[in-house]
DNA sequence: TCTGGGGTCCTAGGACCC
DNA sequence: TCTGGGGTCCTAGGACCC
């Protein structure tokens, strides 16, 4: 048995932690560069706002309705989500994360399906009481039945927050109720497909054949309708080693300056090279791309894989790879709108194999590296880097990113303060 | 004017081996 | 004119997730 638990719109109910003023207003997140809405509350859902769409397109309704927006906040957004994973790690042995704001936790500890219920009912209060973000529980046999359970507890008020699934009789009903394309595991293409071959509901994929499954879908797609009938067969990675790290942004306006762009991808290179270390691992290839909108016609982009003579961990070794790749194929009077760096072959640090006739000094490097890492974990954010950084003036004209909350929980400058 | 960011897994096809 | 059979590994691209 397992339980999965997912906090509801959990953007949004972060920033509500800490503006209780909002707690029943219209109140959405957008994306990086305040592109896309990426969190809305029910009251934004109930207008029918859809996920993922463009701000500029609802600006109109959102001053009308007097919707409250964010910049997204990923620094308190995580600190939230490894708090809930810390309460949730109390209830069980295993506990696989699967996103920022959802993770399984297995219970076969519980003899009975309702001993499983009051479990995940005290998860939700304690969540509730001691972090104050709403979650929704589903219980079942299977991660893809979770889902679906999980949608009815957070779906239907009389469930309290918490569903199972665990009779023949509840699976049935649970998927006759619901959409294809709803089913996790079933995107676009597949439901498109599927809607094809005349099955509209969950419990109609269910009781086809798993060779229709197979042959329409593959195996995704077999493995989702085992999952529907019941056999748990989808393994969650549980390994916290990334098998590939990025960083990238959306500029607000196209960036025609090459220091101001190298500035930023310099950032990029510190970022998930801090990252990779952090998992203790070291990766031989490194993307670097650069690219004009996508929505412009007349594209242009730089794409560059960089490929290092051993697997490396180090900032400055990145930095410089980036930088000279980037002024080979850098095109003067190109409004880049976007740019990051990708890491690649990334495998654990223990162990490399060095080179017999290296031009770096590995060790030196390496105590290089330690002692930054060391002075900036006390001093805060890359108080030493290798390039200068892109000043707070820049970086508000090269980021939109007006409506960030401050780090609540992170960052001692940003704390609260009561006026009692 | 304005349209995100960070991942994973699977598959087909090419390159290569003997 | 005729041109095998059986593999492995790598890569790009598609599909999916939140």
């Amino acid at each position: 048995m397992y339980a999965l638990c997912d906090c509801n719109n959990f953007f949004v109910s972060c920033e509500r932690v800490f503006r209780p003023d909002l707690r029943d207003k219209p109140v959405v997140v957008l994306s990086g560069n305040d592109g896309c809405v990426v969190a809305r509350s029910n009251e934004v859902k109930r207008l029918g706002i859809k996920m993922g769409v463009p701000f500029y397109q609802i600006r109109q309704m959102a001053e009308q309705y007097g919707i409250v927006h964010f910049s997204s906040n990923f620094e308190l957004y995580g600190d939230i989500s490894s708090r809930i994973m810390t309460i949730l790690g109390k209830y069980t042995d295993e506990l696989q994360q699967c996103s920022v704001d959802e993770a399984y936790i297995d219970l076969s500890y519980c003899t009975d399906t309702e001993a499983a219920k009051a479990v995940a009912a005290r998860i939700k209060a304690e969540i509730q009481k001691s972090i104050g973000v709403p979650v929704s529980l589903g219980i079942a046999a299977t991660k893809t039945l979770c889902k679906v359970a999980t949608d009815y507890a957070k779906h239907y008020a009389g469930y309290k927050g918490v569903c199972s699934i665990s009779t023949e009789e509840q699976r049935r009903k649970a998927l006759s109720d619901y959409a294809i394309e709803d089913v996790w595991g079933i995107g676009r293409q597949s439901a498109a497909k599927l809607h094809k071959a005349g099955v509209t509901t969950a419990l109609e994929f269910a009781d086809h054949t798993e060779l229709f499954a197979s042959n329409l879908l593959n195996l995704p797609g077999a493995n989702t309708w085992r999952e529907l009938n019941g056999h748990d067969c989808i393994a969650l990675g549980d390994s916290p080693e990334k098998a590939s790290i990025t960083c990238s942004r959306t500029f607000a306006h196209g960036v025609t300056d090459r220091t101001l762009l190298e500035q930023a991808l310099s950032e990029f290179c510190a970022k998930v090279a801090e990252k990779l270390r952090r998992q203790q691992s070291v990766c031989q290839e490194m993307m670097v791309f650069a690219d004009t909108s996508r929505f412009l016609e007349n594209r242009q982009t730089i794409y560059i894989t960089l490929h290092f003579p051993i697997p490396t961990d180090n900032t400055q070794e990145m930095t410089l790879a980036m930088l000279r790749a980037l002024r080979q194929r850098w095109q003067p009077n190109t409004p880049y709108k976007r740019a990051g760096v990708v890491l690649l072959s990334i495998s654990p640090g223990k162990g490399v194999q060095q080179l017999l006739f290296d031009d770096r000094d590995r060790q030196r490097d390496t105590q290089l590296q330690k002692t930054i890492d060391r002075i900036n974990s006390r001093t805060g954010k890359r108080t030493i880097g290798f390039m200068p950084q892109v000043d707070v003036k820049k970086a508000s004209e090269l980021y939109s990113i007006g409506a960030k909350s401050p780090a609540y929980s992170t960052r001692i400058s940003d704390i609260i303060t009561l006026h009692c």
